[in-house]
DNA sequence: ATCCAGTACTGAATCGATCCAGAAGGGGGA
DNA sequence: TCCCCCTTCTGGATCGATTCAGTACTGGAT
């Protein structure tokens, strides 16, 4: 058994509490006395205080819960999700405090569990798809947490960074109309949460439950409407998931259909890329622009026109968000810049 | 204040351990009565029990520490080590275990203390130069940890997951050798903790001080004195950090010397791709051959020649040994296959 | 009617610290 | 000399749960 605070204050011949000042607050102590007791402390292998009574009786527990509403392991795989953590573990150093990673388990009582016993502070919610459960949750326990995506039902107290994202999207949307393209098809995640992998029919961009999509898929539609192309004339395509195979998967066939779509408009960097892919394997290789979201190291490396987002940043400013609330509850929304990447990626269309 | 366990047994009438059966203990109870305990919970706004408090009576967390002997922040911009992670997260996610990342101070004390106030059940310690003062520290905790890289003061219980770091490099290294290379330079990270980046005077590769480098310098001597190159006829070159711009640093004006070197063999991929880097700037392009270690990502995209060695595997495995430790405990020692990956970077020597 | 084995629930002890009101002792000022 | 203050240290209450030995009750077998 290891010795406890106790087992220190015996040997030494003090008092509990003032074994626990002289490691918590050596000024309530005689230096001669503090030396004396951190001697005895090592010399029969006290570990310092228990961090979890520590934090049992302080009432916090110097750590932010960080929740990706996916697989853990896949966030590790998905670039922006990592450039975001480097921002989110960026703050925690600077404020010396832990991150801790939760693994959300596929059942859903089960994932409700993992929330209600993280042993942290505030939540930092990293959104993919839904992530209601994980909130209410968050709030049954009354602790502060900050999210990443538009909410529907968000109050104007809850602390939030984004960017515009309908803005945003209506941006790359326009350069790409601007180089004279009017077929085009729109590709995202779980566009609709469990349709198969591909060509969707969707009476209004309202249909789409995931905000951050929705809001991306709105802007792209705003520019094309714009240019007199309507929501029916644009092909909307979902995924099976963020990642390039699924994204492959998801434009399977586009381009043999009549009248195929120059263009391809896609919720981010890593779906953009696995339409590359695809046309890369493409015999044909049919003249199609891309364009992706994000603005990951890869999408230089391949020359793809995008949207750049500050990804270290957004981390940053939601850990700083918990870990430095602003005085004023209302000025936990924060929205981010960002800019139209133009690269090789989005030719003028071809004439044929 | 939040109501408690306590407040939900007077509510509902019954005791303390009934509500705490309720939750933790199902078969301890009627049906009928645990459900009007859960519905009162809900009614009250009881935020389920407190994880800390549970943790503390319990005797354990339910994470694991995952420990970079350098900036946190840093560890999320090394590709290698996000596939670590990845690898752990996924053992993590099997056993319903949380991380939880801990970042490292600078100042010595504090660093010490973060270690010491981590509340976790065991660390996975992934070493970046020198980590024996952690060790020390998660030791004094009495707390199980795996390690990543080889230890000079290692036990036969300590659990390690690695490589043969020697031989993979000498795979590396005779590659190299066998194109007709006999000028070259050795590039790691740190070599002499606190050397300026550039070429070193070294007597011999005992006075490297991390055990991971001094490994793979020792495995590429090995090859060239098989080929005749003594260790006093090779270049060791330090950087001061393990990224692409110190690599750079490193090499910087190592060409323009009498004789340069017509290979580097670089301790890393990032260090690789800093030395393509400086290469890609000078406007001579001498033809140096380039190889790296880790097998990253982004070697396949530029042709870097190196070693492949499992990152995933090696986090999952190391997470896998403190989730569910070997029955034998001399089995906490396991090494990984690397392979040797012959890409474009490595050619013959030009002959002039 | 008696005994026994479950089942359902209770109470006190416990996990390992921190906090706070207060006691003891020493020194300086009036 | 007396009083007050300051420094140094103590004891008990407390954080919020879990655990386990033990009590009360129920129903079936003898």
């Amino acid at each position: 058994m290891k010795p406890t605070l106790q087992a220190v204050a015996d040997a030494v011949g003090v008092s509990r509490s003032t074994v626990s000042n002289a490691y918590a607050r050596p000024d309530q102590l005689s230096t001669a006395l503090r030396r004396r007791i951190l001697e005895t402390a090592k010399a029969i292998g006290y570990p310092g205080p228990n961090p979890t009574a520590r934090s049992l009786r302080r009432g916090f527990v110097g750590s932010i819960g960080v929740l990706f509403t996916s697989r853990l392991s896949y966030a590790f795989t998905d670039p922006f999700a990592v450039r975001f953590l480097a921002g989110v573990s960026e703050a925690a150093e600077r404020h010396g405090v832990s991150l801790l990673l939760v693994p959300i388990p596929s059942d859903f009582e089960d994932a409700r569990r993992a929330v209600e016993n993280a042993s942290v502070d505030s939540f930092c919610v990293y959104c993919v798809g839904d992530e209601a459960w994980a909130l209410d949750a968050i709030n049954a326990r009354g602790l502060p947490f900050v999210t990443t995506a538009p909410r529907d039902d968000a109050g104007p107290d809850d602390r939030y960074v984004g960017i515009d994202e309908r803005a945003a999207a209506r941006g790359v949307a326009a350069h790409v109309a601007s180089l004279g393209h009017r077929r085009v098809a729109l590709l995202g995640d779980a566009v609709l949460p469990d349709a198969p992998a591909g060509p969707l029919r969707l009476s209004g961009v309202d249909q789409v439950p995931h905000p951050t999509t929705r809001g991306r898929l709105a802007g792209f539609a705003d520019a094309f409407a714009e240019v007199g192309v309507a929501w029916s004339d644009l092909t909307v395509l979902t995924a099976t998931g963020n990642d390039r195979r699924a994204a492959a998967a998801a434009v399977a066939g586009l381009f043999d259909r009549p009248d195929p779509p120059t263009a391809v408009l896609a919720c981010s960097d890593v779906l953009a890329l696995g339409v590359l892919d695809a046309l890369g394997e493409d015999a044909d290789r049919p003249d199609v622009s891309v364009t992706g979201f994000d603005d990951i190291a890869e999408a230089a490396a391949v020359g793809l026109t995008t949207v750049r987002q500050p990804a270290e940043e957004k981390g940053r400013i939601s850990a700083e968000l918990l870990l430095d609330p602003p005085a004023d509850p209302t000025a936990g929304h924060v929205l981010l810049p960002t800019a139209l990447v133009v690269r090789t990626s989005t030719r003028p269309v071809p004439r044929s």
